[in-house]
DNA sequence: GAGCCCGCGTAC
DNA sequence: GACGTACGCGGGCTCG
């Protein structure tokens, strides 16, 4: 067998080339300070890829650098019509040569010669010392390099071009790519070539004679006349611009084949990087790795290795606590270990098996997790205290939740899982649950891992979460975070898992009737729908019923959709008026979502342990300061409609209980009246009229007792779209009316309310200054869009910035009175209990005996929750379910 | 079949 | 493009 020889490799990057490539084919990429990253990114992948799918053993990028060049002095209008470069573009360029110097990749950049010479040159010096040489590149010009020693790639298309591929392009050798390049000319770089003619023509010329030269010296053999004609006068352009396209491989570019030598990124230089540009992906995709050594990450399974523990964590004013469990919802999953970390490096993990065994030694804990004086730290703590309370294990005194302090420093963020949260704030990587068991379907249990596999990866989490936890609360502190983390939010995280664990009763006997009279009526109207239409199709697919309203039917078109035209409500409600279909599509389509959402949706959510419904409420979501809840989502329970009502009638009390329901009047306009000062709209408040009805007066000009019901509701729409930043556009398509008129409303509404229309410029300055918006306690929302260019980007995130500090702080208000309540509750040691938030109400689970004094009490602290401008007010009732207590 | 996106609709 | 914040359903597509 013969000893055949392999060359090493040198990969040489047209670094300008994709810069610009990256920036056109990502669009919209910026960090949350507003500094544009596309480029950045696109190129940063583009070269991740290339060390990832390639065996590089030599790399060197080259740049283009500002200033002539020997082409320029050859052709004065050489590049002269290129485009500027993009603005956005501009600022990211040096940072793609730090990244590259990050990967520790030489840069090389030439005043007065260009990337392609540099590459050319280099090319043809290092082939001739015997590399292997693959430019990567996606410029065409390019070819001419290829040798057969010289490849060229494209890895944005995962193209590859080496002699044969050159030729199958070009029809010639790659030596005589310039020939053609010079007839037929390069518009980027503005060279002119000859008038005329294009790619094809100037491949067969080229290929017929061999070069520009031979063809000018044989113009009488060219076959076709006006060829020959633009040849004849544009003999010089053609010369010229043959040179022009010829890539020097002679240049005068110094370089040491050893710098180029790859041995791996700078990961310290990187880290910073990705981090400032906010890469968090590109970051796990590196696996940057703390240099140090895993930590003390020790098994404690004996009461003699757990009182040593409890002994330890009692000499700290705070410890970590992490959990390990199967299953997602916590309300059923199972625990399968405890990780406690007293200090960072020190984590010491305590399996329990469902079976018991170890609950002895858990049992030890008890007074050190239910002490006030030692804080509890961990991320999502809400899981935590709900899986130690199903166990019998009470906690209560907690000190930092990551989760929560790091949704609280950026609301918008898309992620608050705990790997993303320590690569964001420690440049550490720690395994994700994908990476140990999988995901999906195909994940395994925790309980089905080895032993050491479970101790290493709840240690490495849970030493995370010590890390996180000073860097944490060191930017809450700094931002002004502090009184809102550690006086709301963090008490809240009790008061959720009490309410989530408490659960909602519901009637699953009363939803069965329910869904068997629904199922009647829909298959009834589904017949009458597929007769009237004269075929069966799905009703639910709005593709086959976009067939058969618009194609079958030849009923008008209205809204178009990405795929298609829409059948949504306001679609079919127009269509009505022409026909039959459309009105029973839309009452078959209400009855089939309160049916498939709810009825049918909400029996299969019933723990079997408890009999009762309990969702999540989810404290880090939303980009105002809402809470959410999901599984099932309890916060979108029907209540305009009466069938939707009787949905509502199937969450009740037990025996000898009332459902009492507490909501806010008109929060959201009070918040807008108190953070104005708006006289008018605080006088409107103050004497407790009917704010609707006031708005009427105020913008159509009548006195009070005039405004007709119809006037109210239309102030009423009007309200709202001042909270939401709505346009006129918006008001005159809501309300049926002309866009001019519509103006004119809002118009009169500013007339009338001065002070809310420059509480909303004064917003809007604020968020173009700081690029954030805040709420009355001090919740930010970054918006990083504000400064847009792109204008629909722009006012998107103009309305966000109006809607944010209404919305969050009717958020921040209920949340405080919820902590409150929730401490007079267990003060007065009442058995009545808070069970649902749905913005702006609460609903509790009260003791007949009990409900005179705790309606009393919860109105009051809702009420009285703070002191505003204008006067908070409660509408508050009880009944045996939901639907009764609601008025 | 799992996972994802889309269109749609429910709530505040 | 045009009204903010959520969640979840069924349909239908992609991918393995």
């Amino acid at each position: 067998m013969t000893n055949r020889e392999v060359k090493p490799t040198l990969f040489l990057v047209d670094g300008s080339n994709y810069i610009f490539r990256a920036f056109y084919a990502i669009r919209d990429l910026s960090n949350s300070k507003g500094f544009p990253t596309n480029a950045l990114y696109g190129f940063t992948n583009m070269l991740l890829k290339l060390i990832r799918e390639n065996e590089v053993q030599y790399i060197a990028v080259a740049f283009d650098v500002k200033g002539p060049t020997f082409r320029h002095k050859a052709f004065d209008a050489y590049k002269a019509n290129r485009r500027a470069v993009p603005e956005a573009l501009l600022p990211q360029i040096p940072y793609v040569k730090e990244i590259v110097r990050g990967f520790s990749i030489p840069v090389l950049e030439q005043q007065g010669i260009e990337a392609d010479d540099i590459l050319g040159t280099l090319a043809r010096r290092y082939a001739s010392l015997g590399l292997k040489v693959v430019l990567v590149s996606g410029d065409k010009d390019l070819m001419q390099l290829v040798t057969d020693d010289v490849i060229l790639v494209d890895t944005m298309n995962d193209k590859t071009y080496d002699r044969k591929a050159v030729r199958e392009r070009f029809g010639v050798e790659p030596e005589q790519v310039p020939e053609i390049l010079g007839l037929m000319g390069d518009a980027s770089d503005n060279i002119p070539g000859v008038p005329g003619i294009g790619q094809k023509g100037a491949q067969r010329l080229i290929e017929e004679f061999g070069s520009v030269e031979a063809v000018l010296g044989n113009l009488g053999k060219v076959h076709n006349a006006r060829a020959k004609t633009a040849l004849a006068e544009h003999a010089d352009q053609a010369r010229l611009s043959r040179d022009l396209a010829v890539i020097r491989i002679d240049a005068d570019v110094p370089f040491d084949l050893e710098e180029a030598r790859w041995s791996g990124p700078n990961a310290e230089v990187l880290k910073e990087l990705f981090r400032e540009f906010e890469f968090s992906s590109l970051l796990q995709q590196l696996k940057i790795r703390e240099q140090s050594v895993e930590g003390d990450y020790r098994l404690v399974w004996t009461e003699a290795e757990m009182k040593v523990l409890v002994d330890r964590l009692s000499r700290e004013d705070s410890f970590t606590i992490g959990i390990l469990v199967d299953g997602e919802d916590p309300m059923k999953a199972d625990l399968v270990g405890l990780s406690l970390c007293p200090a960072p490096g020190e984590v010491s993990y305590l399996p329990l098996s469902p079976d018991g065994g170890t609950e002895d030694v858990l049992r030890l804990l008890q007074p050190l997790l239910a002490d006030v004086k030692t804080a509890k730290n961990g991320h999502d703590l809400k899981a935590v205290l709900i899986l130690l309370a199903n166990r019998g294990i009470r906690m209560t005194g907690l000190g930092c939740d990551t989760m929560v302090a790091s949704y609280l420093l950026n609301p918008a963020r898309p992620s608050v899982d705990l790997p993303e949260v320590v690569t964001e704030h420690l440049d550490r990587h720690i395994p994700t649950p994908r990476e140990v068991v999988g995901s999906g379907a195909k994940a395994v249990p925790f309980r089905y891992l080895p032993e050491d596999a479970r101790l290493s990866y709840a240690c490495k989490r849970t030493d995370g979460v010590a890390g996180l936890v000073p860097v944490l609360l060191e930017k809450i502190r700094g931002g002004g975070f502090g009184d809102l983390f550690h006086q709301v939010e963090m008490p809240l995280v009790e008061v959720l898992a009490a309410i989530e664990r408490k659960g909602v009763l519901v009637d699953v006997e009363l939803l069965k009737k329910i869904s068997q009279e629904m199922g009647g009526l829909l298959s009834t109207s589904e017949e009458q729908i597929h007769t009237l239409a004269g075929e069966r199709f799905n009703i639910n697919s709005p593709k086959q019923l976009q067939q058969i309203l618009f194609e079958k039917l030849k009923l008008p078109r209205g809204r178009k959709t990405k795929e298609g035209y829409s059948t949504d409500v306001d679609v079919l409600t127009n269509l009505a008026a022409q026909h039959e279909l459309p009105a029973m599509i839309l009452s078959h389509r209400s009855l089939a979502k309160l049916k498939s959402t709810y009825v049918d949706a909400l029996p299969l959510l019933v723990n079997p342990k408890t009999g009762r419904i309990h969702t999540s409420f989810n404290q880090t979501v939303t980009a105002t300061g809402r809470l959410s809840s999901s599984n099932p989502n309890l916060q979108n329970i029907p209540i305009r409609t009466p069938e939707g009502r009787r949905i509502r009638q199937a969450f009740t009390a037990p025996e000898g209980m009332e459902i009492v329901s507490a909501d806010y009047s008109q929060i959201e306009l009070r918040v807008l009246a108190h953070l104005s000062g708006d006289p008018a709209l605080v006088d409107a408040f103050t004497s407790e009229e009917d704010i609707h009805t006031r708005t009427a007066s105020d913008v159509f000009g009548v006195f009070p007792g005039m405004v007709t019901p119809d006037m109210r509701r239309q102030a009423k729409v009007i309200n709202f779209g001042i909270l939401y930043g709505m346009s006129a556009f918006g008001l005159a398509k809501e309300l049926g009316i002309y866009q001019k008129q519509a103006q004119a409303y809002i118009d009169g509404y500013f007339q009338r309310y001065q002070g809310v229309r420059a509480f909303l410029d004064g917003i809007l300055d604020e968020a173009r200054r700081r690029g954030y918006v805040t709420t009355l306690l001090n919740r930010r929302r970054y918006l990083p869009e504000i400064n847009s260019s792109n204008v629909a980007v722009r006012q998107f995130a103009e309305r966000t910035a109006i809607n944010m500090p209404i919305q969050g702080t009717a958020a921040d208000l209920i949340k405080v009175a919820m902590v409150n309540i929730q401490r007079l509750l267990e003060k007065k040691r009442l058995q009545s209990a808070m069970i649902l938030q749905v913005h702006d109400e609460l609903v509790l689970e009260v003791p007949s005996l009990e409900k005179e004094e705790v309606m009393a009490l919860v109105k009051r602290e809702m009420e009285e929750v703070i002191s505003l401008q204008v006067p908070l007010k409660v509408d508050i009732g009880s009944g045996l379910n939901w639907d009764e207590a609601h008025d």
